[in-house]
DNA sequence: CCTGAATATTTCAGGTTGTCAAACAACCGG
DNA sequence: CCGGTTGTTTGACAACCTGAAATATTCAGG
C-alpha cells in the first residue's frame, strides 16, 4: 500500500500538493521582498543588484548579460548606464571583437555586491531554524523539483 | 549529542545551507518566470495578474489591496484602472463609508484568473515528480522556514 | 578585395510599475 | 461645527521593459 505515488495529477492536485504550492508562493514572495529591501539599503534597485551580482562573478558582454537576466539587450544598456554613472561597473572594449563591450564590476562594485550579499538574510536565517535532517530533506526535494523539469 | 542543531550560523553558513540557499534562488527565479509567462499568455502583466488573483478570492478596498501587494495606494489606482478598462475588475462604492471604493473581479475577471491559475504549471508539475514522503518533508521544511521568522 | 547578411550595441518611442507630495472628499471625536 | 484623520486620486518623476530602427563591426562568398 505504500507503493504507487498517489498520482499527484497536475490537473487534480491533492491537498498536500496544493499546500506545498501555497508555501512555495509565500517563500518566493518573502525572498523577493528581502532582496529588494537589501538592494534598497544600498540605493540599488532589484534589477541593478541582480546585474551587479552577476558581474561580480565574471565580466560579461552586454549580450550575455541580457541572456542571463532574460531581458532585451536594449534594456541592459540603461541598467549598466546607471551603474556605470555610480562607478560600480565599467564598460571595457573586447580586443577580439570591436563590436562587443564587456561590462565588469569595479572594485567599488564588488565591495557593494559583497555587502549586499551579506545583508540578504532571508533564505539563510530561517534555514538556521531547521534541523540538519530537515535541511537535507529540503535540499533533496528542491533538487527533485528542479531536476524533474 | 543529538541535541544542538549544528549551529548553521547565518554569518558562516555550512555547505549544506549554502546549497539550499542556491536551490531556493533557482526555484524563486523559475517560479517568477513561469508566473510572468502565464500572465503574458493572458495579456496581463505580473502585477495585474497578482491583483486580479487577490480580487478573485474576495473584493477589497483599494487601501487593503495596496497593503496586500505591499505598494503605495496611488500605484494600485493605475493597475485597477487598466484592469477596469478591460472589464476584468470593477469599482463599487462602499455603502458603509463613502470614501472607500471596493474593487471586485467581474465574471470575466474570474474566468481569466481561473484560466491563469491553470496555466501556472511550475510548482505543480515538478511536484508531481516527488514521492509523497518527499512532498511531506518539503512541506514541513517550508513551514519551518516561514514560521521561524 | 567587395558586397551583403548577420551580430553587438545603442537610441528612441511607448507602456507599466513604482514612489512621493498634494488635492479632495468623507469620516469622526470633541 | 471644527479640526484632524483617513481613503482615493492626480501629477511629476524615475526605473524597467519591449520593439523597431540606426550604427558599427564581423564574416562568408564571389
Amino acid at each position: 500500500m505504500v507503493s504507487t505515488t498517489p498520482t499527484p495529477d497536475s490537473r487534480h492536485p491533492d491537498p498536500l500538493t496544493l499546500e506545498v504550492v501555497e508555501l512555495i508562493g509565500e517563500v518566493v514572495a518573502r525572498f523577493h521582498e528581502d532582496y529588494e529591501a537589501a538592494a534598497a539599503e544600498h540605493s540599488l534597485t532589484g534589477a541593478q543588484a541582480r546585474l551587479l551580482s552577476l558581474l561580480c562573478l565574471e565580466p560579461l558582454p552586454m549580450r550575455r548579460l541580457a541572456q542571463r537576466l532574460k531581458c532585451e539587450p536594449s534594456n541592459v544598456t540603461g541598467i549598466v548606464d546607471r551603474l556605470e554613472a555610480r562607478g560600480l561597473v565599467e564598460r571595457q572594449p573586447d580586443p577580439a571583437d570591436r563590436r562587443v563591450k564587456v561590462a565588469a564590476a569595479t572594485g567599488e562594485g564588488r565591495r557593494v555586491a559583497r555587502s549586499l550579499r551579506e545583508s540578504l538574510r532571508f533564505a539563510r536565517e530561517p534555514l538556521a531554524g531547521l534541523s540538519e535532517g530537515e535541511r537535507v530533506a529540503l535540499r533533496d526535494a528542491l533538487r527533485g523539483m528542479l531536476g524533474a523539469v
